[in-house]
DNA sequence: ACCTGAACACCGTTCAAGT
DNA sequence: ACCTGAACACCGTTCAAGT
């Protein structure tokens, strides 16, 4: 909690700084969910008059711009360049880098895949992804497709594991993730949909981590599946 | 346009139906974005007051998990249970209906994707999938893993690609909708940014419909190496 | 330049009526 | 039972001030 209001006059003071407010969004929606850092609240928050905020940011769009853009940044890109790792697992710490920093803010994640992903950072995260893929020889028409494939992949993952929620809070431990995807499909009549009901007794000990690293294998392997009959015609 | 106001009184006289609210919110939707479909523009739109809404949904959620659950609900199902198709092509059908009716509302895909699809669509949908998947002799354990990656795919990929729009109205034509993600990547430095320049130029002749085959092309052929090496350990 | 008070045009929802 | 008017507690944003 940033300075609880009090010491406000009124003259030029520059007492806030970007970040500040970007701090307290984050607060706000790892606290409330998604629809809770409102321009009002971020105000308070950072003890400000509630058009104060339009000091810094030209709108609330800007604001949630400049938050995601600030996570994606916070990435370790160290892991991801180092050539000595196979491609594979290479993708795999970013997927699952990313996946972690997102989950600490579910709040987040409906706002990011809200808008665009055209920031510095997105750009470099997709650049990245691309070296790989050039690195593991894949050519440059399917590691373009390749890396958006895997885009797709970790940030549908990310939304529809928060969906499954509808929050707020953060997260709950894992063993009790994969228990709320299931209660649907454990709650359904098992004549009705029996594959279904199935499916719920097949996952009933999973953990949801294991089934992103699951489906992401599924797609590396598609994509070495492409590069190995190399060239020929896809459909 | 139904009802411009006019002929409403006071007393009982059950003027609406569910259907025509879910009508006049998919409405606004298409022509406003997904913030667009207020309980007051309803209301409005099938001329009632604000409140009268309440009267047929319980709150604002409700009508739109009601109004995700109808679009899912209109799903083609015969194509896709038709079993003399190879399974593959079972499963593009079902990709490919999916993707167009969801485009033909792109308002209404941050709402799907912003709550969990656990209706009876929902649940019916995943139940075909799972028919296809044993069909194709996958083993249940990875079918229901496959299937929750294909509807990743399939609702991430379109989740992504309303939001690279960002709203409102119609979705443009498919030679537009690649240029929208592509402008961000070539508008990027070329110095700082290699591969994600040359993939731009790549991508350049693309269209968005080419892009989501090839996707999930590449998941299937991931979830076919699984069923190939039937049984060996994945990790 | 920075910040405020006040206002504008909105929200979703509730509640006590009226028919 | 169905619908309304009025109100409540919110929004994002603008604008004319004050320092």
């Amino acid at each position: 909690m940033p300075e609880p209001a009090g010491n406000r006059r009124r003259g030029p003071r520059r007492t806030l700084t970007e970040d500040q407010i970007l701090d307290a969004a984050l607060t706000l929606l790892d606290e409330g969910g998604s629809d809770a850092a409102s321009v009002r609240g971020i105000a308070a928050k950072v003890g400000v008059a509630p058009n104060g905020v339009y000091t810094y940011f030209p709108d609330k769009a800007a604001v949630v711009k400049a938050l995601v853009e600030r996570l994606l940044g916070e990435v370790d890109h160290g892991i991801f360049v180092d050539r000595g790792q196979p491609w594979r697992q290479r993708v795999e710490s970013l997927a699952l880098d990313l996946r972690t920093r997102l989950s600490a803010h579910p709040g987040v994640v409906p706002l990011m895949i809200g808008g665009p992903m055209d920031g510095p950072n997105a750009l470099a995260l997709n650049e990245r992804l691309l070296e790989v893929l050039a690195d593991a020889g894949v050519d440059p028409a399917d590691a373009a497709r390749a890396a958006y494939l895997l885009i797709v992949y970790v940030f549908g993952s990310i939304a529809l594991e928060v969906a499954d929620l509808h929050q707020p809070g953060p997260l709950p431990p894992e063993r009790e993730r994969i228990d709320t995807r299931l209660r649907a499909f454990a709650a359904t009549p098992a004549e009705r949909y029996p594959h279904t009901a199935a499916a719920a007794a097949e996952l009933a000990g999973y953990i949801s981590t294991d089934q992103y690293l699951w489906g992401l294998r599924r797609v590396l392997d598609g994509i070495a599946t492409t590069a190995a009959r190399a060239g020929e015609a896809d459909s």
